[in-house]
DNA sequence: GCCAACGTTGGC
DNA sequence: GCCAACGTTGGC
C-alpha cells in the first residue's frame, strides 16, 4: 500500500463533492509524469486530497484508489476540453483512476504548515513552482500528515 | 490580478 | 534536436 497526493481546485471538484458522490473518476489529467504515477497506483492505495488555487491551499482529506488503469473517457470526446485526437479506443494514451471517499479532516492541513514541517525533498507539493498534480508521498511523511490532521 | 515556474509546441 | 514563444498552473 502506497500513499499519494492529488490536487484539485475546489471550485472544480472539492472534497465535499467527493463526499457527496462517494466515488469519482479522476479525469482530465494531461501531464505524462502525473499519468505515469496514476498508472502505478493500485487499488487500496491511500491518496491525500489537496485543494489548490484556493485560500488557503492544503490537504483536506483522504481517498482510496478503487480502480486503476481506467482509460480517461474524456480523451475520446470531441466535445470535451480534454479531447485528444491522437488517442484511440484500441490505444488510449491517458489512463486514470477511480477514487473512493474515505474521510474529510476536521480541519485542513494548510500548505504553510506543510512547509514548516517538511522539506522540498520530503514532500514535493511544498516545492516552489511545483505544478505536478499527482505525486507519491513517502510512508513516514504520510503518517505524520495523518497525525497532524487528526490531532487538530 | 500578478507573475514565477515550467511543460508544450513548432519553426528551423 | 534546439530553443524561443506561448500557455497554464497555482501561490500570493
Amino acid at each position: 500500500m502506497r500513499y499519494w497526493l492529488m490536487k484539485s481546485e475546489p471550485d472544480v471538484y472539492s472534497i465535499n463533492d467527493l463526499e457527496r458522490d462517494q466515488e469519482t473518476l479522476w479525469d482530465g489529467v494531461r501531464n505524462y509524469q502525473a499519468r505515469n504515477f496514476m498508472r502505478s497506483m493500485e487499488p487500496g492505495d491511500w491518496v491525500f486530497f489537496y485543494h489548490s488555487n484556493t485560500q488557503p491551499p492544503g490537504v483536506v482529506g483522504l481517498m482510496t484508489v478503487a480502480q486503476s488503469g481506467v482509460p480517461d473517457p474524456t480523451q475520446f470526446d470531441p466535445a470535451s476540453e480534454y479531447y485528444d485526437p491522437k488517442s484511440t479506443q484500441d490505444n488510449p494514451r491517458w489512463q486514470t483512476v477511480t477514487l473512493r471517499f474515505l474521510e474529510q479532516f476536521p480541519t485542513m492541513v494548510p500548505l504553510e504548515q506543510l512547509r514548516q514541517t517538511f522539506s522540498e525533498d520530503e514532500l514535493w507539493v511544498v516545492r516552489r513552482g511545483n505544478r505536478l498534480s499527482v505525486m507519491p508521498v513517502d510512508d513516514p511523511v504520510a503518517e505524520k500528515i495523518l497525525a497532524i490532521a487528526r490531532h487538530s
